[in-house]
DNA sequence: GTGCCTCATTGACATTGGTCAAGGTTTCTG
DNA sequence: CAGAAACCTTGACCAATGTCAATGAGGCAC
């Protein structure tokens, strides 16, 4: 709802990790097209299908991607917070997104022209590689997604998606706040909230967590591990980082 | 198993799509570095987690890649054909590949050192915006995976799967031949064997085509639209069109 | 504080897909 | 052509997940 000032916007973007190693003239060109915004969860930044001419920075909260059919069932294929951008940028002219996004939870988001960045990867293949490298990125993690949807239970999506707010943490007992509504974290690894909760349940008795609310307490962080990463090609602390 | 002349692998390389626009002496450098075989059905180019310092282009025949869990369940991500290349060319140095790529039906390759990608990439950012064009076509096809393995029901997949091969022909019947074994389909539609066979036998009910073997008769075309595409976000002449 | 609204949980049940085991078919090889 | 090997199908059964419906809990507005 607020437009910060000009150098305020030319800050932040210069903080984003693919905009770091910019010259400032550059960052500060983005800056004049640039807008920062407080978003409200709920709020739809782009439907699926829709034409959309722009790119979407998360400076806070998070956003989900999704797609959805025509008979309403919706599938979410990445929630993207602090530091992730999206928006199609290697997208030819009016093309329509191939997925929609949405906040869901309260959210402060940059947009800018994607012909800016387009603009920029011609001009400057340093940043056109880094571009590059973090839809490289992009696209592992969706086979990372693809083989977890295939090989693991529902119980071991959910630990392995617990332990990726684990990774500093080495030391049990870790207490892990879910950052987003239930319902959201259950789309994201592909079941129905239904499922989530009774996997939730079934994880508590596994691997001896405790769940109150949002608020997971992981005494036995090793457990956690042994259970999930069974059926993972990669295992515990998977650097999956993105850019 | 044989190596050709260079000056063929040259025009080889540039018959390729992402190679088209290059000018005749980068293709010529490239052809110096790279290596046409013939392989065979059951070679495994590389194995995931190797580390692997190629990129690989298939001129014919099938290349599925994929993940592969401790307990030796495998997920499939994709399977390349004709025109397609893999081998993460954003990936920094002596990283392990993220999959692993085996030959599933006799194929002709083309390998080539990825630096040289690299390298053109930064000295032509044409070039740049056409690979991350590729990849995030890439990224793309792994988001309609992900959806379609939440929302479509296995028959569904199948259908999908045959309609990809039903592009030009506007007018039942269509005769498809399954390009590659029953079990690796199955596997990168996310099913396994038994499954696949049972999902065909009611897709076969379903919507009334009939299958010999690897042969498969569509009679009515519309009936297996109507039926496989209203799980879907997009509608039939889908084009995921790779490169 | 009361009430409403959204989110979360639970139960009962249906459906889908996976697993194990056996038998059939095709393809390759000598 | 015979035999082997790989591939495919089928049956019986089971485990996992989805669906529908009802109830419960927490947070926000007034």
């Amino acid at each position: 709802m607020t437009t910060t000032p000009r150098t305020s916007l030319q800050s932040q973007l210069h903080a984003q990790p693919i905009f770091r190693a910019l010259k400032d003239d550059v960052v500060a060109g983005f800056a004049e097209y640039a807008t920062l915004k407080r978003e409200k969860k709920g709020t739809v930044l782009f439907a699926p299908e829709a034409p959309n001419e722009k790119i979407y920075i998360v400076l806070s909260g998070w956003v989900k991607l999704f797609r959805e059919t025509m008979s309403g069932d919706e599938a979410v294929t990445d929630v993207m917070t602090t530091g992730n951008f999206f928006g199609e940028i290697g997208l030819s002219g009016h093309d329509p997104m191939p997925y929609g996004a949405e906040v869901v939870e309260d959210a402060d988001i940059i947009s800018l022209p994607r012909f800016l960045l387009a603009e920029e990867i011609m001009r400057n293949s340093l940043f056109g590689m880094a571009v590059l490298q973090n839809m490289t990125r992009q696209r592992m993690q969706r086979d990372m997604e693809i083989e977890h949807r295939t090989v693991q239970s529902a119980p071991q999506r959910i630990g392995c998606f617990l332990l990726k707010f684990c990774r500093d943490a080495k030391t049990s007992p870790v207490r892990v706040h879910l950052p987003f509504d239930k319902t959201v974290v259950a789309h994201r690894l592909g079941m129905q909230p239904e499922t989530f909760s009774r996997a939730l349940a079934k994880l508590r008795e596994e691997t001896g967590l405790r769940v109150q609310g949002a608020t997971v307490e992981i005494d036995h962080l090793q457990r956690l591990v042994d259970y999930t990463c069974s059926a993972c090609s990669s295992s515990f602390p998977c650097d999956d980082k993105k850019l």
